[in-house]
DNA sequence: CGGTCCTGCTGGAACGTTCCAGCGCATCTA
DNA sequence: TAGATGCGCTGGAACGTTCCAGCAGGACCG
């Protein structure tokens, strides 16, 4: 048990324990710690000096069960090792701990949904004050009965449908990345996807990587699904060999992947199979993880401003929570930006 | 205000709603919800029917406050942008989960020690049945200070001097590295290190990179700090160019690493400076994070077992809370094991 | 000078559990 | 059959806050 020096009866001292020393009332004691105003300058400061000789600390957990809540911002995060979500995690950590927040996370890996619903079970028992998402969730009906109305939830960039939202335009992305594969001169650009658990932000960034083919007047395909390490791909449902999708005479002269570590992942397939990039095939990602900025990487990319879009999530949420935005879910967009490394270059000739 | 069908009158059905409509006391109602024994099959029955009906859920808070602990687990990570620390706080995370246990998240970025107490505090505030370490302090009076001896702590593979610890045999993992650079039949090799924030687990890897190094009877040079990005480096407290230190005529011929994101920073230094790698120069890191198994990257590393670290660190803490480990501080260790890639060969002729 | 208003402080009630002493009743034992 | 034992259940107390109605007493107003 901690116990103060001049305070050694084992128990911490409580509410009481103050004001009997200060010669007040417990509920003046509560307006000093709470720093509520009708309280006189000589009587907090007498409070203030009886707290300091016990060591008084207010009891969190007697406080957040009487108000019936907590200060603790619950963050459901896709995978913490990924480091977009790590990056990710780490912004929305410090804003929602400037604004007297402690945030608890859940690690949710998207494979098992029936685990992911008990882990957002674990952290809803916590009843935190808000719910910021980092993570897709393939069972929303499930998710959002258990969510009930209770918590102001707010997705970090992910979808759109539920909650509000705070997300990288996607499809400006998509344009942006294909329209600089274009501006290359390549006209066979082929769109990669890697994972199921990012459906929403994919599908938009595949609208964005059309529209862009379309105005330049060039080939659009279908997305094509593929599982980093295999040798396999899948389009519209039929499997395919990768290696006939890139770098072959008919084959894609360049890419343009969903997400970095995808394009990443690409890059280490290429470089196993002798297609060199950019010489025969450009690779541009998406998100901008620090990895991309490596020299030995140097993957062109389209950057989110994590920084943005988890201030204004948190933002969001705290507003939600305080009752300073009420109404119907706001989409907020934020824009995202090109940035040119060395994985895309002209086609060859 | 989130509310049951069946309940619609707003307020959350509580104990005593439960006891009324089974008809029994709110102590059956507990016991029932707490699995406690000494309740009769019927009767335990009709309680749940009436669990079920009102979905009644019990309050986290209320029994948090009545029992004055919580089963929030804190994590205090170094820096979750950093995959070493997202991997290993995921692993945290999962083992907790499975304990019954919901992680809470500190993210420490060392730099500013102020900023990481206020942190801690703010942890603390909430109460966690127990606090793992994935980040090594600076301050550790003051931290011990808050800490007091409130709360069971364990520090994964960090250090030794305080609470409990699981950590990998650092000077062991050294001594792997440094070997692994002998036999190859390097005899200048330096030993780099990058960050304050590992002192002792850097200390510890120095320790067995000299003894490696005695035992073959070749010369082991002081630690060389370096703040990747920059071009100088400090030994002994005096400063000197990184790029006259390596690779040069009378140069190291290879690297020890304190840890891998520092040695990816001398891949992408030496990569600037026309360095090749390993031809000119060997470097060797430490942890094995996802990075270094990239084609591109393919460094050679000292493997850390995380998820026995993780794993074993969960446990420990575990059973300081349970009182099933008493005593003095446990230090426990694991093995390291080197991973060969490519960024290691012999020497020049 | 009586009433009203404000300021600073008080004390009770409430929050929803857990924990524990204790009680009635049936069963076992001598 | 009396007493002991144990099982299943009960009701009160406690946990440390917050919130709120209310109360003195001084200042201000008509």
């Amino acid at each position: 048990m901690a116990s103060s020096p001049t305070h050694p009866s084992g128990r911490d001292p409580t509410i009481f324990d103050v004001a009997a020393l200060a010669g007040v009332s417990k509920s003046t004691v509560s307006n000093v710690v709470r720093g509520t105003d009708g309280v006189s300058e000589t009587t907090r400061a007498r409070v203030e000096r009886a707290i300091e000789i016990l060591g008084y600390r207010p009891n969190a957990l007697a406080r957040q069960f009487v108000r019936q809540r907590t200060t603790i911002l619950g963050v459901l995060v896709g995978d913490l090792d990924n480091p977009f979500y790590g990056d990710i995690a780490k912004r929305v950590e410090r804003v929602a701990f400037r604004s007297g927040y402690t945030t608890m996370f859940c690690n949710i890996e998207g494979e098992d949904d029936d685990f992911a619903l008990s882990r957002v079970e674990a952290l809803l028992e916590q009843r935190p004050a808000g719910v910021v998402f980092l993570a897709f969730f393939g069972r929303s009906p499930d998710i959002e009965a258990a969510l009930g109305k209770s918590v102001p939830v707010v997705f970090a960039g992910l979808r759109e449908d539920w909650g509000d939202s705070v997300a990288v335009s996607n499809s400006l992305g998509a344009k942006l990345a294909t329209q600089h594969l274009i501006d290359l001169g390549h006209r066979r650009i082929a769109y990669v996807t890697t994972r199921g658990v990012e459906q929403r932000a994919g599908q938009a960034r595949h609208r964005g990587y059309q529209s862009a083919l379309r105005a330049a007047g060039a080939p659009a395909g279908p997305p094509i699904h593929w599982e980093p390490g295999g040798e396999r791909v899948t389009i519209k449902g039929r499997e395919a060999s990768l290696r006939e999708e890139l770098g072959g005479p008919d084959g894609a002269t360049a890419i343009f992947c969903s997400n970095d570590i995808g394009a990443i992942a690409l890059l280490e397939y290429a470089d196993r199979h002798d297609i060199r990039i950019p010489g025969d095939l450009s690779v541009v990602g998406f998100d901008d993880v620090h990895l991309a900025s490596l020299a030995r990487i140097s993957l062109t990319t389209v950057r989110q401003p994590l920084d943005e879009i988890a201030r204004v999530s948190v933002e969001t949420v705290l507003a939600r929570m305080a009752g300073d935005l009420v109404g119907p879910p706001r989409h907020l967009q934020v824009s995202p930006s090109l940035v040119v490394r060395a994985s895309t270059a002209p086609p060859a000739a």
